[in-house]
DNA sequence: GTGTTTGCAAACAATTTGCAGAATT
DNA sequence: AATTCTGCAAATTGTTTGCAAACAC
């Protein structure tokens, strides 16, 4: 990253994804990133997003809806996505200690590192659901 | 499912799917198929794969490589990709008990289910390593 | 015969890329 | 002045879909 030159852009982008603690989508950075510079071209975000996890400042989450999701991040820890509304969320979970071992034996190759994704309900749909049970018991 | 009916097609997608313990792509599969039957069609591929996993026969894998990989399966078991080379393995790990209580200590929502993730070097991309690495030594 | 499944091609959605001009050093 | 970075639009890639014909029951 010799030569590497600043770019408005590209604070813009690091500061939007900073003040997130769900993973935004390019298109949704972009989308927030045009409030304050209007012709930034979704093109430029996704290079930008492609170059600060070259540089380890973020991460790439697959959360296996199709679209890459972007983790300002640092701590060790996992995701969550809600099978109801797509949310991706952080889970303060860390995986035990030694685990990498354990996973590597009878395991010809070499393990480096590890994700552990979580799936459910998020606690923003767990309180739809409460609510629409409630007014369809009030209804009844 | 009622109203189902039978397909040679699909038959042939499952069959496939059976002989391998890596993954393979909706694309490599349709490569395959066609080798008996030359005039399937990759959407009918798709459709197929699709409609296996809503039965529960397959699990469609997010490796992360922007593809989806297929995943004829049964046991719990963890998946490993292979930086190196893309591979996507199965690794016999399975989450210890009580895991998805531990993880859900603190959050609001429901979990459900989990996924683990390894990632590194596979035993193949190992072995040329190792190869590349002894014909250097007896080049110099 | 009825209704599902297929092949084909066109449509889509997310991401990447080529290039001339603008911005940073 | 030398390069990197940007905007724009076109290109790519992986997957989905509409439709008329083919197939399974």
């Amino acid at each position: 990253m010799a030569g590497m030159k600043h770019s408005r852009q590209r604070d813009a982008i690091l500061a939007f994804l900073r003040t997130r603690t769900d993973h935004p989508t390019a298109d949704v950075i972009h989308e927030n990133i045009r409030a304050e510079q209007p012709k930034v071209s979704l093109g430029t975000v996704y290079r930008n997003l492609a170059l600060l996890c070259e540089l380890g400042e973020i991460m790439k989450l697959d959360a296996g809806d199709g679209r890459e999701h972007y983790d300002w991040n640092s701590a060790p820890h996992s995701h969550f996505v809600c099978r109801e509304c797509g949310a991706v969320l952080d889970i303060p979970y860390k995986s035990p200690a030694g685990l990498l071992k354990k996973a590597s034996e009878g395991f010809g190759g070499r393990i480096e590192s590890y994700a552990a994704w979580f799936y459910g309900i998020c606690p923003e749909c767990v309180g739809k659901e409460a609510e629409s049970l409630l007014a369809e018991r009030e209804g009844a």
